[in-house]
DNA sequence: ACCTGAACACCGTTCAAGT
DNA sequence: ACCTGAACACCGTTCAAGT
């Protein structure tokens, strides 16, 4: 029993999106050891996480530098990269939402994204803010968007909503069914309300911002 | 013992960001009860939960309808409010990251944003974009800045740096602390990535996302 | 050095039993 | 109707003991 076999095994349960397996005890059970075995070859569960987010920022990377060519097209697909991973692991999520990440790959990721914004013209103070914002807006689409998915398959103990056979999941019903004397905005978008978290939205929003960052760049510069 | 009895323990936990106290049996334990006692009134703890929200999101209300007013400046005040209440409260957070909420007072809300969006001249497709846009942008600035304030208060398990009566909490000083070859950047920035995620940074996001949007709604009815 | 057994201090929730 | 005791099926982690 090695390290690695257990990273490899908490990766594939986060692969497979089982939480369960996701625990020291379940972890253990799938290497056939017990969970204080575990404890000889790392510090917590946390750093299992860590081990994890720093193997796959490190295969996600970031886009070629393209020099002299458009920073938004080299920042959406950054971002992009990134926005896919943390929609497909939700447990990475999970572990960036508890305390910020600092493994390596992560480090060398801002590096990267930073040192684009500073060749695209923005000042350091700019840079920053340039970088949190779309960091923000990466990991609030993925924590909104796992959200949703998570929703689909639960129903509110105070439902609004009954379920049929037609339309089997709670979320998209809801609007549709809302008194439109009170709510004309929510049923009159209602079909659409359902995709909220799209790809689409995502490359959409983050084009918005980028037009955003850049504007307020130039702005500034003249 | 009522429903209302335990939303208010509740709340009071969730004000005082006493996790621990924010379980049945925390709970049942300040109103002077076993934690099954709390299932008679509740269905599970989700609807304590949301319970809470819709009386936060209540208070926190929308900015006052400011007609011929600046729609930017009603988005600005109304999301902020928000923004607040989440870096304040992490549980509700939390429970924003779980499942989609969908209590009363957030469907007012979300009616209210999008009423705002759709007089300022989106149409129905931009609308929805631009509220989710939103939406995740504030809900990623609450995630970051919890995980920030979580994460002062603990050291990672295999620390890059040593921690020194000087600089107590561990992030602000990772940064500086790398070498300058690798990363550049992080090291030249690092005084100010320390406050990554302020409420002037939130503020100088959203109103690059606000610019972002109207400028693509103009570009479209041009 | 590496693993185990038992334990600590917890979770949310169910269910039969009491009043 | 409302509450309790005991239980179920879990958590992460510690620590003394074994090999």
């Amino acid at each position: 029993l090695t390290r690695d076999d257990i990273t490899a095994a908490a990766f594939r349960a986060v692969e497979r999106d089982e939480l369960d397996a996701l625990t020291m005890r379940g972890l253990a059970r799938e290497l056939g050891v017990t969970a204080m075995a575990l404890y000889a070859h790392v510090e917590n569960k946390d750093e299992i996480l860590d081990e994890i987010i720093d193997r796959v920022l490190r295969d996600v990377g970031v886009a070629d530098v393209d020099d002299g060519g458009d920073w938004k097209a080299w920042m959406v697909e950054t971002t992009e990269r990134l926005q896919r991973v943390l929609v497909r692991y939700p447990a990475l999520l999970d572990r960036y939402c508890r305390r910020p990440v600092g493994v390596p790959a992560a480090l060398e990721r801002m590096e990267a994204v930073l040192d684009v914004l500073r060749r695209a013209g923005f000042d350091d103070r700019r840079c920053i803010a340039a970088y949190a914002t779309i960091q923000t807006y990466t990991l609030g689409f993925a924590a909104l968007e796992t959200a949703r998915q998570r929703g689909l398959r639960q129903v509110p103990a105070r439902a609004v909503v009954e379920l049929t056979e037609a339309s089997p999941f709670y979320w998209p019903t809801l609007f549709a069914s809302l008194p439109a004397s009170e709510y004309p905005n929510l049923v009159r978008l209602s079909p659409d309300l359902t995709s909220f978290t799209t790809d689409a939205q995502f490359h959409d929003g983050l084009l918005a911002i980028l037009d955003g960052l850049e504007s307020e760049r130039s702005l500034e510069q003249s």
